[in-house]
DNA sequence: CATGAATGAGACTTCATTCAT
DNA sequence: TATGAATGAAGTCTCATTCAT
């Protein structure tokens, strides 16, 4: 793309993007170094500051880059299936899969957040989205008579991404996928009845 | 205390584990730096260095420090309660209270024992300690006729464990403790009403 | 020169090579140290580590060019000259001249070459070259009828390396150069009567 | 030995003598380390200090001690022995066991000679008194009428001991110790028949 | 727009040495 | 006399960042 087209900053500026992801991913922010991004791509370390005034921005863009990712990709899943699907294996893999592609950089992720305000914010807004996401998908539910009115939608929902991402955090810790994937299908069984009208 | 003192190199070693740990904590282990931790003690640098062969070598004793203490401090709980105060704020208050003051270090430990084989020993080991501890409590309540006995132990105590990391997490996000001690509570209600004979 | 024209990183190595080893001659390897030289050129410390992975690499840099140099100046002297030049004053003063310049580092080469393979290929390739460079200076006198048949030229040419050493390290001591360049040319004369036709 | 007795003090001296010398000779003196010859002891590090002021006092108590022996062992052999055996692989056998026992130690001697003027006085004297020794050897063969007369004593000594070292440091690089002994034999013999009448 | 080169600041670590007990 | 403990000073090396070309 020449240069001077339009969007080829654009364009330039998502490849830096994509590659710090997949640097990050593998070594962890603190462990990957700019010369490291620069050389991998075949471009100058100067250049990486044309886009990015620093390290930390480049974070910022890649977290916002995996977290629209994530949104788009997961909470998809809940327009598309009938409440029993939550509880489903495939449901669980699919976190387990995107969990294990970026592998330490979430935690990284909640490292830098201590430090950094549009970090935090940006994470909380995440966790926000993707509760009242699934508020709103049990709501429906719930007009459609197949849970209980009483349910505490928010405290389920709160539940259901703790319960995610703790057994996500166990297998990154190695803990055994098919136990996990089992446990998630029992624990949603046991939610769900206990929520159905 | 006089350096002579029999005990004086023990009691040396966990003043600087101490400090460490409150370090590590508030900064994260990366952005903390032993320059930091020693000035902050009044100490040489060099002296650290006589306790501990290096920095990781710090942060595995203060993580044992602290493994150790959540180990007597929370699954002493076990032992001295019925089933049903497993689901009481109390118990989850103490993990919160815990989570809090270790703050960044937690996602530290996961973040460093990609490298460090050690280190994911350890945390393995207490994974697996804090995993057997409730198997056996389930299987001590299933042989008292409380619970069901065709419940899967393994995965319930696999569940716990998960959704309390999972909640934790959330809580160093910032998300409301009292939600989050709802949360707890009505999931293990739920859990422990499908479970129970 | 600016720094975009082309050999201008070779130059600047070369400047650095240059200055280390005035350095390390004058002080020894261990004892200098790189913010020595850093400064005493002008530049930061990490400009040198971007010409130089670590100091020893700085060291291997140093040591190839004083043996390139001493290859270059001293074995081209056996090309020029008939045998009996290699008895001569000058041939010795050559490699005394050489010696004081480089001072304590030639010992510096010993010492570390315990410890670093690639150090101790680079300095037995130098002295194997050395020999093999006089036994051919040899063998072709013998096939010009000027030195006998039977003489063991690698014998001969051991000997005439090791006492030239020998001699330069006891100028290093203080020894009189006078009375080593005595000494090179009596045992010269005497070896090469021996061994003529 | 109780640690009042008369003398106590000159043995313990001694122990951290011979134990140093075998850790300088192993590693060389710089990479030896106080802690290291203190731990090697048992003795603790403050205890070295106790009887020699500072590291480099003890390298010059080892090197005298070094000298010594080698006086008295090497030396030695001159008054036993008559002309020929100078020629001898036994005899330079002998330095070659001890230089091999030295290690690195005999680099470091140099190297650190250019900064210790007490240190340079001891080896050059050790030179001197082995020069003088072989020099006082051949006035005697020429009292007896073996040597001729006109024979440069002193030259002649200095170059036995410039080739023994330069020999020996070639063996320390590695080349094969048969070839050297024969190079030492070959050009001793050489040299004798110059010289005898 | 791109980059080669330089660098300030600071990290971890080592070690000879001292000193109170 | 002996030593456990402490430390100042220095060392090597790293890395995010800047700037002239």
């Amino acid at each position: 793309m020449p240069k001077v087209m339009p969007g080829y900053k654009a364009h330039a500026r998502q490849r830096i993007v994509r590659e710090a992801e997949r640097i990050f991913s593998q070594k962890g922010y603190h462990r990957s170094t700019m010369t490291e991004i620069a050389r991998s791509m075949g471009v100058s370390k100067a250049s990486l500051y044309q886009y990015f005034g620093n390290k930390e921005d480049l974070l910022i863009a890649v977290l916002e880059r995996m977290t629209e990712d994530r949104q788009i990709r997961m909470y998809g899943f809940l327009d598309d299936h009938d409440v029993r699907s939550i509880a489903s294996g495939e449901f669980f893999g699919e976190f387990l899969r995107s969990a294990k592609a970026s592998g330490m950089l979430g935690f990284d992720l909640i490292y830098e957040m201590s430090r950094n305000d549009s970090l935090r914010g940006m994470v909380c807004s995440e966790y926000e989205q993707g509760l009242d996401k699934i508020v709103s998908f049990l709501t429906k539910l719930k007009k459609r008579g197949i849970l209980r009115k009483d349910v505490d939608s928010r405290a389920i929902a709160t539940g259901i991404i703790g319960l995610r991402d703790g057994l996500l955090s166990m297998s990154t810790l190695g803990l055994d996928e098919k136990l996990l994937k089992r446990v998630w299908q029992n624990w949603m069984i046991m939610v769900l009845q206990s929520i159905m009208a």
